[in-house]
DNA sequence: ACAGCGAAGTCATACGTATGACTGACGCCA
DNA sequence: TGGCGTCAGTCATACGTATGACTTCGCTGT
């Protein structure tokens, strides 16, 4: 013993407990075993290593405490998030909300979950843009499923603003082969029975409402058409460009019916459009499908609630959000998933009919 | 030097560098600085501590190598991971989209990120029940947002099977005072204020229109009603209990108009419930409003969309969801936040008139 | 009698960061 | 000349978990 007594002691100070959430050395503690015994018995992997009455032991002093692993600490010893980004354009669209959902339990069946955020480009569009284009920055992430957005865009946002500039990525509803893995809509195809349809009925005159959104989905509706007409003599097709909300949708279907010999049928790019088409229509007087053809596109709810019901092709929004998850969990897995087409399906209601016979 | 060769250095082992990413070690060797160093550039804590030279050193070796911190790393230090949380019944419901844009941007303004998850509840009756109930569970959280469930089953999920028994939680649209604090749209001033509109218009007998869902918002949206028409003689109310789809509601309302003396108003709970009660009036040849008026409740999209434009409360979705982030975050520092009540408002449109001089 | 083996645990360490405590060098003033 | 303050950094440690390497002990077979 020295004659001058030890200073004070710093356990001491440490020892006045905070509210602190309990650790597994807590319950190692309680349960007269070791932090490692602790660890083992939770993940499981004690057969052969700890006895049966020591694993009850651990898991009453865990409940007793009201033991939760923590989860940082996990994400840093085992070099995972178990999380995946999903970048939308806007989860107000119904359509992103269902992409949402698919992703969600695509994830869940595996063990991950999902982060959503909007796609930097919308968000600045629609609203006052946010401070940093990624707020999810400083989330830990695994990987990122990206929809609507050129590749090159978003590749350079996660390099300058993302969480890291080679996560596994893949993008929904993009261009194959223009880099990562896509899982799209085959949006070609059900544009194209949409306009064999019309022209089955005999239209000829066409009017296109196409939203000011340069994404790939919309470039390859339009190609569609472009290549269903091909071929088709005495057609004629005005386009008219629009935001992307009823009102504006409305405005621009007024100006294509202005037009001297104005078209017999409105073919809109989105369901919200031909909602906006409708109000046109209705303005003037006419009816539809009588005295006009008007299709939208994706199926949303508001499809089958105006009047009369609309003719459009139905996107599997949500297959489509758990088909991406399912392919990027695959390219985690270290599989190179292949660019995946899902198939859409032409429904035909109440909104098309013949054109009339003096049109 | 000793004579015998030192033992195989375990460092040349080690040396192989494998593609992982960069770390603040790293950074520090190319800036030829130390560890401590380079975190505190990052960290912005510099001023008096570091020199404008080395600064700049290690910012060029952070880029030189895309270095990005990690996160996990920086969850465990910090013991915080500024992610909230955000539970909602659907997110395929462009009402809650909004509240979550609303919450989010409100998130990023401080600084955190939001985590989605369908509330427990609503997914198991929607379609297949997620594995487990929080997928978000492995998530590290600081905090809780949850909108439309019973405080009592929420709270108790989280103590079985989510992330932390007592983490902080804020309830949006849900009962004042029974637990943690809440922040409400005043479902009840809008529903006072549509009531009274209808019975301003002459009518007395009415239908109603309710989800078979028993959250707070919907039991409020029912008090109000009835206190509104408290008082008032010879009114009478008949009401049908629906599944929250188009289809049920027009099932529910055609219910209602079977009656020998059929209400002539229809109030909604909500305005996808009023696109099922459109379909059952024009089903039987009638017109709104002139033979019936038809409200609805929240202001979605679909209220504009249909013919006659609907009457409805809009709330304030957006807000709510910005509302209920800020207060939350406010719990977070230490503040305990009131509960609060956001303003709906009444919007008129043209579903709703005086009743038929016959009514 | 003792080598050898399996069962039941424990030990030590690493993941990458942030930060309080410490150090060395320099300048300045008394 | 010595003491002190400031500047510019470095050192050491802690956050909580998971896991490969190691230890201890009781048996069993020969």
């Amino acid at each position: 013993m020295p004659p001058t007594g030890p200073p004070a002691d710093p356990a001491a100070a440490k020892h006045e407990r905070t509210a602190t959430r309990p650790t597994s050395k807590d319950v190692a503690k309680l349960a007269g075993v070791s932090q490692s015994t602790v660890s083992l018995v939770h993940a499981g992997k004690w057969p052969g290593r700890v006895s049966e009455r020591t694993v009850r032991a651990v898991n009453e002093a865990s409940a007793a405490l009201g033991y939760r692993p923590n989860q940082a600490a996990r994400h840093l010893r085992l070099g995972t998030t178990r999380t995946v980004l999903l970048v939308v354009p806007a989860l107000t669209n119904p359509f992103f909300g269902a992409v949402h959902t698919g992703a969600s339990e695509a994830a869940a069946l595996r063990d991950f979950a999902v982060v959503v955020f909007p796609s930097p480009v919308e968000a600045g569009t629609e609203r006052a843009p946010f401070a940093s284009p990624f707020a999810a920055a400083h989330t830990a992430l695994d990987a990122v499923l990206a929809s609507s957005m050129a590749y090159e865009s978003l590749a350079e946002l996660l390099a300058t603003t993302g969480p890291d500039p080679d996560l596994p990525l893949v993008m929904l509803d993009s261009e194959p082969g223009a880099g990562p893995p896509t899982v799209n809509a085959d949006v070609a195809a059900g544009m194209h029975d949409l306009t064999t349809h019309l022209l089955g009925l005999g239209h000829r005159r066409f009017g296109r409402l196409v939203p000011d959104i340069d994404t790939w989905t919309f470039t390859a509706r339009e190609n569609a058409y472009r290549a269903a007409l091909h071929g088709m003599p005495g057609t004629r097709t005005t386009t008219a460009r629009t935001a992307f909300t009823v009102h504006d949708a409305a405005r621009a279907a007024h100006a294509l019916l202005d037009a001297a010999h104005p078209p017999t049928a409105l073919v809109c790019d989105d369901d919200v459009l031909a909602a906006g088409a409708y109000k046109a229509v209705r303005a003037r007087g006419l009816r539809i499908p009588e005295d006009i053809s008007v299709t939208g596109f994706d199926d949303l709810l508001i499809a089958t609630v105006i009047e009369p019901e609309l003719t459009t092709v139905r996107l599997p929004a949500h297959r489509l959000g758990a088909a991406g998850m399912s392919a990027l969990l695959d390219l985690l897995d270290g599989r190179r998933p292949q660019d995946t087409s899902l198939p859409g399906e032409l429904v035909i209601r109440r909104s098309t009919a013949p054109p009339p016979p003096t049109g």
